[in-house]
RNA sequence: GUCCUCGUAGCUCAGCUGGAUAGAGCAUCUGCCUUCUAAGCAGAGGGUCGCAAGUUCGAAUCUUGCCGAGGACGCCA
């Protein structure tokens, strides 16, 4: 094969830098090795600019003061030296565009669909170890929409770093201690009173609205598995049905967890003590009393003593209070305490995907793992913005307080899994997601999760119809590749050639929604070549009187679909035969 | 007031770690089903990339300032 003696592997831009650079070591040697030469190799929008563009010539001839002319002429000899290009031309003020040579397409396509199980996906993570947090909803209740993007968003991250050689650990911090718990299990508590003693006196203002509760106080009464008034035992019972609730919806989306930590057992084991004592040990501890912060007015200010971290050492804005005046800790100082636990659990990179309202957040926290010693451990998180729930064009407010939530078990037998995680994915995660409930059930372009699935569900009809016509297409036939000259074929195999940089940019700004992008423009190129057969005879896929070019377009599709296949796996939406 | 995120076509959004004439869907208009799935395709119109400077051969992309939207800002989790 020539694309081994030429050095290309799978990410074909990257290879052709790396054969770039070597030409420029070999022809000027003065050139330091040392100095990273910032070139891009990157596919061109316009065809007309080749297969594969660079600005190399620019590049150099400013860092290393070449004249232009001298190093295009020696770059442009040596590049065309190598079998796999076939033209090179230069542009101003200082690109090469390069095209392929037709042998190194159909060469370059047959790598690809031997390897096609694997195609795009690298072993970049090295077996690193990643803890990436997410969803970590508050045991209080079942799953509602407010929930679903950071669920599947960070399900969906995971899947796409193990698919690359990361070693990846999914966790799920339970919050079951705290005033929310205690306010839980007395509504709980509130409940089946109401049903020992037959009576239906209202709930409280902090108690917990939901029918949910009203069934779990229900099952307890029925059949008691201890005295509700021993509280601790109901708060755990409270806390471990809600959990069992909020299992049940994230199975029902795909969204699954390799570990559940328990805020009260890192209690029990001491860590928040042991984490305090070891900043205390730095003098990163102190009482005082923290500066009036901005947002509030003279008068509801007063200045407390309180135990405070030092965090402001660290890059924080201010010092954060870790024990409340009336003894008790905070969130923050047990959220040190987990983060502390994270990574002491030998983790080389801790992900914490949170919702954007809690980017304040994330400076003390790294200023705690800092404080600790941990300023080797990457430490990133990821935010996550408000969803906006929209039916027949109008935004459904939710709120906390009037429990008026939709629920995620309320909407998913409309729309189904694989829409839903679809479209929780066609934004960038740090913008605002309109989840507009009429497009997903719309059957149409502007349902992208049916477009792809629909491209899928082609060609397995056309597969389908091939076997029953005899037509053979396996790996025998792969010599039958050179037939694919026309230039929408090419389109469509430039197309499959990027898949490899799609994932592996996706993988390094941790953005899954590339490859749903991707995914889309890949199929929209299918349904286009697709369509031409029906203007256009010579562009039928299956025409019977020339059977190697049938051939060679079924094993072109048959990629299509494996790289359709290997991505909507990432995102864990299914494929289709029929639709 | 300080900090964070965002501002791209009428609407909803992409834009590949600075590249060439800024792209898609929806909506509007025009075509395409006797033949491999029309849940589709082809074409047209539609943009001072919030505004203004700066860095650069080159800026939607980087820097600064302003305008606008959302969010965060001591003992909530």
């Amino acid at each position: 094969m020539i694309l081994q003696k030429a050095g290309i592997k799978m990410n074909i831009y990257k290879s052709t830098k790396k054969i770039i650079l070597n030409i420029l070591h070999d022809n000027f040697k003065n050139l330091n090795k040392e100095i990273d030469i910032k070139i891009t190799c990157e596919q061109p929008k316009k065809q007309k600019f080749g297969d594969v563009s660079t600005n190399v010539i620019l590049v150099v001839s400013k860092m290393f003061n070449i004249e232009k002319k001298v190093l295009s002429e020696v770059l442009i000899k040596n590049i065309l030296k190598n079998k796999i290009f076939k033209k090179v031309n230069y542009v101003d003020p200082g690109f090469l565009n390069i095209n392929f040579s037709n042998p190194f397409w159909s060469d370059f396509f047959k790598k690809i669909y031997l390897n096609k199980l694997n195609y795009g996906f690298s072993n970049i993570g090295k077996n690193k170890k990643i803890n990436i947090e997410f969803l970590s909803a508050n045991p209080t209740g079942p799953l509602h929409i407010g929930h679903l993007r950071g669920a599947i968003f960070g399900d969906v991250l995971a899947k796409l770093l193990s698919k690359n050689g990361f070693n990846v650990t999914k966790e799920y911090y339970v919050n079951d201690l705290g005033v929310q718990v205690d306010n839980l299990a007395f509504t709980i508590d509130h409940h089946i009173s109401n049903f020992t003693n037959k009576k239906d006196i209202t709930l409280s203002e902090k108690m917990y609205k939901g029918e949910y509760l009203k069934k779990i106080a229900y099952d307890f009464f029925q059949n008691p598995p201890f005295d509700y008034k021993n509280f601790e035992k109901l708060k755990e019972y409270a806390v471990n049905s809600n959990m069992e609730l909020i299992k049940k919806d994230l199975d029902s989306i795909g969204v699954s967890f390799n570990k559940y930590i328990s805020e009260k057992n890192n209690h029990k084991m001491g860590l928040l003590q042991e984490v305090i004592e070891k900043l205390e040990k730095n003098n990163d501890i102190y009482f005082g009393s923290l500066e009036k912060p901005k947002s509030k007015n003279e008068l509801g200010w007063k200045p407390i003593k309180q135990l405070l971290f030092r965090s402001s050492k660290y890059g924080d804005k201010s010092d954060r209070v870790v024990k409340k005046s009336n003894g008790d800790w905070t969130y923050f100082a047990s959220d040190i305490a987990y983060h502390y636990n994270k990574v002491s659990r030998g983790y080389d990179e801790i992900i914490n995907i949170w919702g954007a309202d809690h980017a304040g957040y994330i400076d003390r926290v790294k200023a705690s793992l800092n404080a600790l010693g941990y300023q080797n451990t990457v430490f990133t998180v990821k935010l996550c913005q408000i969803v906006n729930l929209i039916d027949k064009k109008k935004v459904i407010k939710m709120s906390k307080r009037s429990g008026n939530f939709v629920l995620v078990s309320e909407i998913l037998p409309k729309i189904g899994k694989d829409v839903l995680r679809f479209f929780m994915l066609t934004r960038k995660n740090d913008a605002h997601l309109d989840f507009d409930l009429e497009k997903c059930l719309n059957e149409t372009n502007e349902n992208p999760s049916f477009y792809v699935q629909y491209a899928y569900a082609r060609i397995s009809s056309l597969k389908k119809i091939a076997k029953q016509k005899n037509i053979k297409f396996d790996e025998s036939h792969l010599p039958s590749i050179k037939k694919l000259v026309s230039n929408e074929e090419l389109n469509i195999i430039r197309e499959i050639s990027l898949w490899p940089k799609i994932i592996e940019s996706s993988v390094a700004f941790k953005e899954p929604h590339r490859i749903v992008y991707y995914l889309i423009e890949l199929s929209g190129k299918f349904h286009a070549y697709w369509s031409l057969g029906k203007s256009n005879s010579n562009f039928k896929i299956l025409s019977e009187d020339n059977s190697e070019l049938t051939q060679a377009r079924l094993l072109l599709l048959e990629m299509v679909q494996s790289v359709i296949r290997n991505g909507l796996e990432i995102l864990t939406v299914s494929v289709k035969e029929k639709m």
